[in-house]
DNA sequence: CGAGAGAGTCAACACCGTGTTGATACCTCG
DNA sequence: CGAGGTATCAACACGGTGTTGACTCTCTCG
C-alpha cells in the first residue's frame, strides 16, 4: 500500500540500509575507511550512531555489505567473458583485462577499503579472495588450454601464472587509482599489463592467430 | 665508560629505543600492526606505556625507524647487484628477484606492517616508495640497456614494465608470505616470477647467451 | 476500535587505545 | 654539592567503537 496523501513520517528500513551505502560508497571516494566514522556515516543516511547498529552490527560489516555486490557483479561479468582466444588472443586477453580495470575503476573506494581490511577482517579476506578466484578461474582456464593447443608454451604451471598476473592488476591498477609513487600512467595501464600477460602466457611478442 | 662493578641501575637510553624496536619485530611477525598495542611495545621493553613516547612519538613513527633500518639494507644491496646481463640474463634476473625475495623474507613483519600503513600514514608511504624506487631503477636501467642493445624488443616502455614488474613481486611475494588465498606456492615463487619477468622482458622463453 | 507485536530510534553509558601533562628520580659533570 | 639533561610513570583527556534500555511509531488482528 503506497503513502497517501500525508507522507508516513519514518522512511523504510530498506532505504535507510541503502542510504548507510551510498554513504559510504561516496565518503570511502574521497576518504579512507579509517578516516570515516559511523557518525559520519550515521548523519549522511538521516540517523543517529546507535541507529546504524541496527543495520550494520559493525563498520566492518557494512563494508562486507558493500563488497558483496561488487563480488555479484564480478562475478557475472566473468561468467560473460568470451572464451574464443584462439582467432585473437591478444584482443581476447586485453578485453578481459579491460574488464578487471573497469570493476576496479567503477568501484575504486569499495576495492581500496577492501584490500586495506582484508588484512585484519576474515570474512573480508574470504570475500575479496572469491572475487579474485572468480577472475584467476577464469584465466587459468584459458592458459591450459593455449598451452594444450600448443599455442603457448609449457614451462610454468597454467595456475601459479594466473595467480601472478592477477595480482599484478590487483596491485598495479590500484597504485595507479592511488595515485601511488612508483606507478605507471592510468592511460598506459591496461597496454602495458596486456603486453606483460600476452608475453608471458605465449613466450613470444606475436602470437599468432589461427 | 663502562659502567664498573656495580652495574648501572637503569639501563642505557639507545638499547631501551633497541629493545622496543626488537620487540616489534618480534611482535609483528605474529600479529598485524593493529593488533599490537604500545602498552605491549612498551611492556616487551621492560617500560611504561608513557615512557614509550619519550623514544617515539607515536606508534607510526616508531614503525618508521623499523623500515629505515629495511630500507638501508635495500639500497646497500641493490647498489651491489651485478649487471652482467649479457652472459647470462636468465641466470642475472633470477639473482636479482632472489634478492627482493629474501628481504621480504627476512623482514616479513616490517614488510606487512608498512604495506598497511602505508594507505593512512604520508611518512610510510613515502619512505616505502623510496625503497620501491630503488628496485625500479635498477630494473629500469637494465631493461632499457637490454632494449638498446637490441637484446629485448621494444614495444613497452621500459620503466612501465619495471614498475609493473616490481609491483607484481611485492603483491605475490606478500600474498605467499601470508598465506592468501590466491597465492602460489612458495617453493615455486622465484620461478615462476622469474620467468614472468624474463618472457615479459625478453618476449621470448629463451632470451640468448651472447 | 484498542491492545499487542515489531520495527525503528536514540540518550546515556562502558570500554579501550592513543596521546599529554607534570611531578619526580637518576646520572654526570663542572 | 648542585644544575641540567636524561629517563620514568601515575593520572588525565580524548575520540571512536559497541551496548543498553526505554521510548515511539505503525501495522495487524480479535
Amino acid at each position: 500500500m503506497a503513502p497517501r496523501g500525508r507522507r508516513t513520517a519514518r522512511v523504510s528500513g530498506d532505504e535507510r540500509q541503502d542510504a548507510i551505502l551510498t554513504t559510504a560508497e561516496a565518503l570511502l571516494g574521497e576518504r579512507s575507511f579509517d578516516d570515516v566514522s559511523i557518525e559520519e556515516l550515521a548523519r549522511g543516511a538521516g540517523i543517529s550512531r546507535p541507529t546504524f547498529y541496527f543495520y550494520f552490527s559493525s563498520k566492518d560489516e557494512m563494508l562486507l555489505a558493500l563488497l558483496d555486490r561488487v563480488i555479484s557483479e564480478v562475478e557475472h561479468r566473468v561468467s560473460e567473458l568470451p572464451r574464443n582466444f584462439e582467432s585473437d588472443p591478444a584482443g581476447a586477453w586485453t578485453r578481459s583485462i579491460g574488464m578487471f580495470v573497469e570493476v576496479f575503476v567503477a568501484h575504486r573506494g569499495v576495492a581500496t577499503a577492501a584490500i586495506a581490511a582484508r588484512a585484519r577482517n576474515d570474512e573480508v579476506r574470504a570475500l575479496w579472495s572469491k572475487s579474485m578466484q572468480s577472475w584467476v578461474d577464469f584465466s587459468s582456464d584459458v592458459i591450459a588450454s593455449e598451452q594444450a593447443r600448443g599455442a603457448a608454451p609449457d614451462g610454468i604451471d597454467a595456475h601459479d601464472l594466473a595467480v601472478s598476473l592477477n595480482l599484478m592488476n590487483e596491485r598495479v591498477i590500484t597504485a595507479v587509482l592511488n595515485r601511488e609513487i612508483p606507478a605507471i600512467a592510468e592511460s598506459h595501464a591496461l597496454d602495458v599489463l596486456s603486453t606483460i600477460w600476452i608475453r608471458s602466457i605465449y613466450g613470444s611478442v606475436n602470437p599468432g592467430r589461427s
